[in-house]
DNA sequence: ACCCTCGGGACTACCCGTTCTT
DNA sequence: AAGAACGGGTAGTCCCGAGGGT
């Protein structure tokens, strides 16, 4: 259920999807819903941000023990989010970034569940590199910068449905960081 | 009437703004709507979008003229985004990404607008570039990282109602592009 | 809900109709019409005219057993129609003809409904004259032009606000038939 | 203009028709009807009905002149008036029939002129009646007897989709009036 | 005690027939 | 003669509680 709606707000946003079509793909009955959740639609879209960023960070995570490096591990897990891009046809991107800006500003509980969110994604990054030898003020800064233009990547290859900008974000990215700490 | 819609899309997105808003917005009466905009309201943020987006790209080929090279260029764009940021409490991001997110993937007509706004963008920076002495090849990748960034900074500013995403990018954008044009 | 809806239909036909006019005239909200007929309106009218025309065809049935003979029962059943006409001011014709001439071409959905409820109607008036004697060939025949002229008779007294058709019709039809089968 | 507007009433009805459909069939644009119809869309359907009553009677009269006697003329004119309906796939039944069922109560203009328009019917028909001998007051009888029946027959036919209650009632009153009046 | 059918309005985008103003 | 403006109206869908059924 909260899969079923995690995957139709990162495809559509808040807004525009509707608590029916959530019953729907999730197979459950209209009212119960409150019973589970009895902060509605808002709470709902929360907790489905959080399990989703969740996700994200493990995946993160998993690299970062796969790759060798920083660089790596950025390439590995951009690679897979290409492939979400392209699998779903250019309907999955970032699983917060939609609900992130068309609810954010009018739900404090979804703003702080895409915040904190964020910030896990931005804190594994910076132990990345921080691995790789970079000072915790440098690591800052460019867990900051490598996060920025991953999304914006995501953002241009999902309005484009063109995979083009993830590969080309993807490989600045990684030769830089090659460049920085080996 | 597209200003105000401009503005509303630009900080709720396509699915949350209403109809009855922007007429509100707008001072003009529901009825007349149909008659300039016969597509209804796709065809309103279809051209709010169009709109949006060449502002942007006005701006970025002045910040060109006053600026000797594209690091300041760049830097100018950045602080006028920043400033309208701060000064919209964080609603008013990128003009496009919202309603891109939530609206492109149904709406081919809002697709086309933010792709050849987002495409006007890169161009213009990547004009900017070759000016500065970079090749086409080259001028191409860069400008696609430079706007990704910014838009990602813009999404991880809005969502923290935090200008440091916006700095931090904007600083490591303007050494970057100094170290490799000079 | 049902039994306003069909008057309403009745009376003004399926376009002049307004569900705000159902719902008021019903004391139901909006949104539980959508729950019991998700098909909208269109349902709403469809199931409304199958629910009217049952109406009729039992009142047919029930002049039949009253009545020794088809020629009787034809004649009862114009009376009762004459009377609703003079009852409700000359609004209430036949129950489908307005909304089976204003909306069967385009919803497939009421076509169906008023057609088996004329079937339905020309069926029990087969059924009489078949108990009369006459063959079923005839029978059909017959029944349709028996109720041809009745719908007639009510659109011409419906149009003039004058019973005069309605009378004029049925004199001619039990006369008809009594000649025919006596 | 009126005859593009008496086409769409005929088949869709007084309420099914909007302005803007009349207006773009007939090429004209929507700011001129109310300098020609002062009225508005009631002036407008009101003097559609009576053009197009005009053209019926008009072919009562020619078929009065083709035909040797009454049930002659009855066949030609159901004959042309079941032709209308097949070449219209269904959608062209009475030409007043729909808009004095769904606007003829609530409009005292459009009532009088389907009134209007049904008695010159009724006159050209009783007309023929007594040409073929029958007294003033039968005429009377029968040529209600004899419009409401076609009338009928156009509505079943048109739900149906199906001429057959065209032929059946057609041939009826042939016979009928054949066996009366020779 | 848990579930969920059922019911409730406010709101949506859209379009209507009409009337200004030019 | 007509382009533009007007606001009340349309059907439909929203997210959400409250009461009946298991």
């Amino acid at each position: 259920m909260l899969d079923a709606s995690a995957d139709l707000f990162r495809a559509q946003g808040y807004h525009a999807t509707g608590l029916s079509q959530i019953m729907e793909a999730g197979r459950a009955p209209k009212g119960s819903l409150y019973f589970h959740f009895p902060g509605g639609k808002e709470q709902l879209a929360a907790e489905a941000m959080t399990e989703a960023a969740d996700r994200v960070r493990d995946g993160l995570l998993a690299a970062a023990e796969a790759a060798p490096d920083a660089a790596g591990a950025i390439g590995i897990v951009m690679d897979v989010l290409t492939g979400e891009l392209t699998s779903s046809e250019f309907r999955g991107g970032c699983p917060m970034a939609t609900v992130a800006l068309d609810a954010s500003t009018e739900s404090e509980l979804i703003g702080t569940a895409c915040r904190r969110g964020f910030d896990s994604w931005r804190d594994a990054i910076a132990t990345l590199l921080i691995r790789d030898g970079a000072g915790r003020e440098r690591a800052d800064e460019l867990s900051t910068v490598v996060l920025a233009s991953i999304e914006g990547a995501l953002l241009l290859a999902r309005t484009h449905r063109d995979t083009a900008p993830m590969r080309v974000v993807r490989d600045h990215l990684v030769s830089t960081l090659t460049k920085e700490f080996s």
